[in-house]
RNA sequence: GGGGAGAUACUCAAGCGGCCAACGAGGGCAGACUGUAAAUCUGCUGACUACGUCUUCGCAGGUUCGAAUCCUGCUCUCCCCA
């Protein structure tokens, strides 16, 4: 007998809009229910964290999550909350993206076959890829009016002045390509509903009204809220671009930074959405967090769990150890005792620049460390300025403009750190 | 097809012959404060062999001692009328 998944949804702050009678259709029996992901790299970022904890949350619940790689339709592009057309992608690009999104996915969700309700993977360029133009116009096509389509939000968008191009066939098709998703899924694996983000409820409702009409079925489906941060920039973005969950993207170090720098506020949404913790533990550490907010109880929990589910427990203690020498209280001494093993797994992921020993032996120039041999700042008139600013450190130590490398600096005998504000690092390798 | 407006650094946007590497705002970076936060305050934000030099104001020419600023041609964008 399933549990309630649509009040675990609405309590945790994920619940956008439902259609009527969803959620004791979801009592009833165990059920399956699908998100779809488009393969636009071959990596998922945090955006798509959410739908990932939505099944997730599906499958504990009793319910049989469905995880569709859009192979077809990533070729198309969906036009949804997009102002200009976009590129095509190129098919061994897709291919390879939907490879490295479907290794990521299993993962998170249980597909061991012996449950009841294990997770399913499909792609839908599996089904797509020999459907022909007629066929599909004549089956699906004729099912759903011209009409209908260009009422749906993400169309009309595009149609309205404000959208500066317009709006190709291609894209126009999209939403009948993923109705026709959940279509083919409700036929052959019985999956009765569909999730996504709240930019999906249209083409969503495509695919319920097709199943409706074609087969006089009830599908359902139930749409997220779009996570947004408080000031109101987008979720998910950092000035270094997307944080990806793939570790060799985005640093499990980084992975975790980003989640311990989430301001309080949006900490407060994010440990709903993004925990499993339970209702009464969330509000206990809101709680503790009022009362000393500084410790940063909040951020401190998401960091935790989130690179935990992600990258593991091992990752996870690496990412604060990183964490603890580079922010914590400790001086540049403790940095000096660092043996080369412990700096190499502290700083992988660290952009590097091989460095000749023989310009250590006579002494490095700072600037030149800085820009010239290493690329960290793009010219010598940014490493100037950022040294006249103080804010360039080397192995942690603050430094100024007279400063050179030389041999004594060494970590190990063979790294030096430097170091621009307190984030951004950069690592000399010294080669023989 | 006719008429008009415009193109300036990451973005917006001043400047309309020398005082312009170019006002201002946003963004970004850094410093102080702090909680690796927010807010606030301060500095920086073309390059270099650096109290000086060089390259930049749509593109190509020209006038001038001297141009982002004037002239000619070209390209592109926007608006109005048919």
């Amino acid at each position: 007998m399933p549990t309630n998944f649509v009040q675990e949804l609405q309590w945790r702050g994920l619940l956008h809009d439902i259609m009527p009678e969803t959620e004791t259709f979801l009592l009833e029996k165990s059920t399956k229910g699908y998100i779809g992901f488009d393969p636009t790299a071959d990596s998922l970022h945090i955006g798509s964290l959410v739908q990932i904890m939505i099944l997730m949350h599906f499958q504990k619940h009793g319910h049989a999550p469905i995880v569709l790689v859009g192979g077809a339709t990533g070729m198309i592009g969906d036009p949804s909350g997009k102002s200009d057309e976009r590129n095509l992608l190129d098919q061994q690009t897709l291919e390879k993206n939907c490879a490295g999104i479907q290794d990521q996915l299993e993962r998170f969700l249980d597909f061991d076959t012996s449950l009841p309700n294990p997770a399913i993977l499909v792609n839908n360029y599996d089904w797509m890829k020999s459907y022909s133009l007629i066929d599909f116009s004549r089956e699906v096509g004729k099912h759903i009016t011209v009409n209908y389509m260009m009422a749906k939000e993400s169309v009309k968008k595009r149609l309205s002045s404000e959208a500066k191009v317009g709006m190709s066939f291609t894209e126009f098709t999209y939403q009948l390509l993923q109705g026709y998703d959940f279509l083919h899924l409700y036929k052959n694996f019985d999956c009765r509903l569909q999730m996504g983000g709240s930019d999906q409820w249209g083409n969503i409702t495509t695919g319920t009204e097709l199943i409706r009409r074609k087969e006089s079925g009830k599908a359902y489906a139930i749409t997220c809220p779009l996570i947004k941060k408080a000031d109101g920039s987008k979720f998910g973005k950092t000035e270094g671009g997307n944080i990806w969950l793939d570790k060799t993207r985005t640093s499990p170090y980084k992975f975790y930074q980003f989640w311990l720098n989430t301001s309080d506020e949006d900490a407060l949404n994010y440990i709903k959405i993004f925990t499993f913790l339970a209702e009464d533990d969330i509000n206990s550490i809101i709680k503790e967090h009022s009362q000393a907010p500084h410790l940063r109880l909040l951020q401190n929990t998401i960091a935790n769990e989130l690179t935990t589910l992600v990258h593991g427990a091992e990752e996870l203690q690496k990412a604060k150890e990183a964490s603890q020498i580079l922010f914590g209280r400790g001086t540049s001494e403790a940095f000096q005792k660092l043996t080369p093993e412990t700096f190499l797994e502290l700083f992988e992921g660290v952009p590097q620049a091989d460095i000749p020993r023989d310009q250590i032996k006579e002494g490095l120039d700072i600037i030149a460390a800085l820009s010239a041999s290493s690329g960290f700042l793009n010219s010598n008139s940014e490493a100037r300025r950022a040294l006249k600013e103080n804010a360039i450190s080397v192995n942690k130590a603050k430094v100024d403009q007279e400063f050179r490398i030389q041999e004594s600096h060494l970590i190990g005998n063979q790294y030096v750190l430097l170091q621009r504000g307190k984030k951004n690092y950069f690592v000399l390798k010294i080669v023989d």
